[in-house]
Order: structure tokens, then sequence, then C-alpha cells
DNA sequence: AAATATACTAAACATTGTTTATATTATTAC
DNA sequence: GTAATAATATAAACAATGTTTAGTATATTT
């Protein structure tokens, strides 16, 4: 009986919809100003029939995050293409540097905010990003492996890098660049100069 | 007349009566989850009576704020004691991830949770966390003068240190750091040896 | 065609931050 | 000392939130 998987596809396809409406709504007026109320006169249904699809609101972002994961993965194996793992890792860098900057809202919600976490039960693991750890860190590894930078192993170094661009997105999505007084016309090119600077300081020659 | 500076100071009281009972409560049970109406009983006022104090809940946390920085201003003198700058930044860079870790609620407040910082007006600026950014920038700047670290200028160093210990600390804190498996036993560690490592390359011998 | 499951919603619930109108208290002016 | 005035505090109300419940249509199965 095809009917139960129609059904399924039905399902499937209510859900998207209920996220693109979620996803642009958090993007452009952010999680906590966004209402299930909003999501749901945007989709044209009841609030309630939110809730046959998703268990709460974090959940909800659980999905939307998913899709923030999916877009950096794109990006990623667009852009880090380069042979020598050194050098796609600075490909690697730029592109979440670049992904940061220019979807800060998104970013947030993949990296900041914590309410996403909240959706995932005790016994199971936050998957949504494994897709683009597993590239960086394959890359990390390689580095390592080929004695390309100066880390004792694979992941003190991939904490470390990932740690310097998170951080500087973060600062700055969270405005505490603002004590720094960096003029706001020069801060993205502020931004990548300490990624690369980093990188340069990391590679062994 | 010294009856209105009296009252200057019974209302300086209630302020640091409310501030103290808002700081339990934020760290205890966090910003979102802590409602004016707990604050209100906790110090057995009525809510209405914290807006005479407070224009809103994020002036509030604006002054939660202010005393999370004094803590670490306080750390900051008590521990950066060396004379030679370099070991100063290193002792510096220490306690800053020690804070983090001892206090993540009150960091989170301080660095990451952005509701703080609407209550800065437009013409305003952020100076809560100018004691903090004074004594790092000023070792950071002494660093780059007597060329003891491998950076152009001062302010890119800054932004540098400062990205890899906020990092490293806000990846744990949001938990995302989750992805990397690390076993929590020696999470601690890391944070610190990446640091370590970083600074390790960061200095010019 | 009757019974059952599915999809949906209106209305209600409990909480929230915040405002308003009102009462109480302290200060000033006569 | 008493009336006018300013301050402090609150109860009640407002508008909005996430979520649940009870009930109604619509499909599907028997």
């Amino acid at each position: 009986m095809g009917i139960s998987e129609r059904k399924m596809r039905e399902r499937e396809e209510m859900k998207r919809n209920i996220i693109k409406a979620a996803t642009a709504m958090f993007i452009n007026e952010g999680y906590e100003k966004t209402s299930i109320r909003g999501i749901a006169d945007k989709i044209e249904y009841s609030p309630a029939t939110i809730y046959l699809y998703y268990k709460d609101k974090d959940e909800l972002l659980y999905d939307v995050q998913h899709y923030g994961f999916e877009q950096m993965a794109t990006l990623f194996t667009e852009v880090a293409t380069d042979l020598h793992p050194y050098k796609r890792l600075r490909q690697l860098c730029r592109a979440y540097i670049q992904f940061g900057m220019e979807n800060s809202a998104l970013y947030d919600l993949m990296f900041i905010v914590k309410d996403p976490m909240n959706a995932i039960n005790q016994e199971d693991q936050w998957t949504n990003s494994v897709d683009c750890f597993t590239i960086f860190m394959g890359c990390v590894q390689e580095c390592v492996d080929k004695g390309l930078i100066r880390f004792p192993d694979a992941r003190l170094a991939a904490l470390s890098i990932w740690g310097m661009g998170h951080g500087l997105l973060s600062l700055n999505i969270c405005c505490r660049l603002q004590i720094m007084q960096l003029d706001q016309a020069h801060l993205n090119e502020a931004l990548y100069l300490a990624v690369d600077n980093y990188l340069n300081m990391v590679e062994i020659l």
C-alpha cells in the first residue's frame, strides 16, 4: 500500500514547509523574537499544527541549525579544492570566516545560541555539524600527518584553529569587539588578517 | 541639605539589593529563566518596584555584567604580577581561561549573551569591560613594543589572543565542543594546553 | 455505511516583561 | 502643626509568549 508512503511524503513536505518559514524568520528577526504564532501565520496554519510536527521550539531550531550546516558543508566542498593539505586548510579557514561574516544570524544559531542543543536527547549525540567537522578534521589530520603544521596532534590542532576562527567571529557577532574601537570598514579585513597571521605562524617551513 | 544625599545612598543600596539577587539568579538559573517576579520575590518587593530602579531587564543584566568584569579585573591584578611583559601575558591568559571555566554562567553573561548590549544607548559606549581590556591591552602593547611576540602591531595581537581564548571558552560553554568527543575529564587541560601552545608559537625566541 | 484513525484548530492555561492607576509614606511650605 | 507636594511602593491589568486540551472535520479502513 503506497498510501502510508504518500502520507510520509506529505508529512516531510509539511516539515519542510515549516522549516522554510522558520529559517527565514529566525534569520531575519532572531530566534527569541520569532513566535510560533508568527511562523503559523506565515504558513497559514494554526499554531497548534506546528506541534504535530515538532515537539517544541527548540526542536524546530535544531532542524534550522541542520540546514545551516548543510549550507556550510556545501561551501566547504566547493571551496576546499587544493590537493595540498595546508593550502586546503587555508581555504577552509577563509571559507569559515566568510560564512560567519556573510551569514551572521545563521552562524549564531549554529554555534552560539544554546537552545538547539536542548533538543538533543540525553543518549543521543549532536550530529548536525558532523559533515563540516569531518571535512575540517580530515584536513587537519593530513596536515599533522605530513608534518606541515606546528602541532603535536591533530586533535589539539583542530581545537586551536577552530577556537581562533570561532573566537573572532563570535566576539564580533556578540558585539564584544566594540571595546576595541576597530573601524567598522576594516573589521572584515582585521578578522581575515588575524586568521592568516595565525595560519602563517602555525605552518612549518 | 544631607537629605537628598541620604536618598541617593538609599537608592544605591536598593539597586545593590536588586543586583545582588539578580546576579545570584542569573548565574544559577540563567538569564532567560529568571523572571522579574522571581527577583522581586527574593528581595520581598513587588515586581513593579524593580522598574523604579531599572528601565528594563536588559539594563539589570548590564549591571550584573559590570559586576562580572569587576571580578575579572580583580583576578587580573591579583594574578598578573610578573614584571616581564610576556610572562605577564601568560599569567593573564591563564587567568582568563580559569575565570571562564570556573564561572561559566557569569562568563556567558559577560561575553556571549546579547541582551546586556541592548542596554547601551546609541550615543554611549560599552564601558563595562574597559578595566579588564586596559590591563590586557597594556600588556600586549608592551610585548609588541619590546619585540617579544610575533605580531606587526598590538591591535592585531590583542584581537588574535583574545579571539583564541574566547573561542575555546565559548565553544565549550555553548556545548559545541561535543562534536570533538573530548573526554570531559581532560577538557580543562586541553583548553589550557591549546592556549599555552599558542603563546609558545607567538613568542619570539 | 459504520467505525476508526488522521489532520487540524479554537480556546484555554500558565508565564512572561512591562505599564497604569492608586495608595501609602516622607518631605516641604506655610 | 497642618496642608500641599513629592517620593516610594504596589495591585491589577495588558499584551505577548510557548504549549496543551478538547473537539471538529476529513480520510481511511473495515
